[in-house]
DNA sequence: CAAATATATCGACAATTCTCGATATATGGA
DNA sequence: TCCATATATCGAGAATTGTCGATATATTTG
C-alpha cells in the first residue's frame, strides 16, 4: 500500500534519477529500498510478486529496473471491491 | 473479500430471512457462516474485525446481527488506492 | 426465571507472511 | 575478461494471521 501510494507521484518522494531524467517508467529498485528501510532481498521480493499480481509494471533500462504502478489493474480491482 | 462480494447482493447469495422480509440491514451471521463452511467463531471474529474496520455494518433486530457493506469507506478506499 | 438459540470472546495451535543475510545472476564499463 | 553495481533467489527464523473448540454473553420465548 506504501509503495503503491508513493509511486502515484514519484517526484514529491524519490530524488531525480541520474540517467533517466524522469518517470515515465517509475522508480528504481534502489530508491524504493532505501526510502521504505527494509532490506534489499525483502524490497525485491516485493515489487516481484507485486509484478506478478499486475498491480506494478517493471521496465529495465541497462542495469536498472523501474517500476510504475499499473493504473489498469488498479482501477479493476477498485471497481471488483465498489 | 468474498463476504463483501456475497454482500454486494444478498438476494442472490443467501436465503431469506424468516422474520425480516428484507436484505435491507444485510445478512444475519448464521447465514454468513453456512454459507463460508467456517465455524461460528471464526466468522463471527472476521465480521466484528470488519465492522471495527469500517467496512461493514452491524444492525441488531432482536437475537440476530445483520451485517451490510459499508459502502462508504469502501468506496473512500477504492479511492484512495486509485 | 429456565431453556433454547444467536453471537461474542478466549486460548491455543496451524498456516502463512515478513524479513533477513547469504548467495546467485545480470549488466555495463575498465 | 574481470570488476563493480543492480537486482533476484534461497533458506530460515520471527511475527502475524487463520482457525478451531470451549465457553461466555445476549436475547427471546415458554
Amino acid at each position: 500500500m506504501q509503495i503503491l501510494e508513493w509511486l502515484k507521484e514519484p517526484e514529491k518522494h524519490f530524488p531525480p534519477h541520474e540517467t533517466l531524467k524522469h518517470f515515465n517508467d517509475g522508480v528504481c529498485v534502489t530508491y524504493i529500498q532505501e526510502k521504505s528501510g527494509l532490506s534489499q532481498s525483502t524490497i525485491s521480493t516485493y515489487l516481484t510478486n507485486m509484478e506478478k499480481c499486475d498491480l506494478l509494471i517493471s521496465t529495465r533500462h541497462g542495469k536498472w529496473s523501474y517500476l510504475k504502478r499499473n493504473e489498469k489493474m488498479i482501477k479493476a480491482f477498485a471497481d471488483f471491491i465498489t
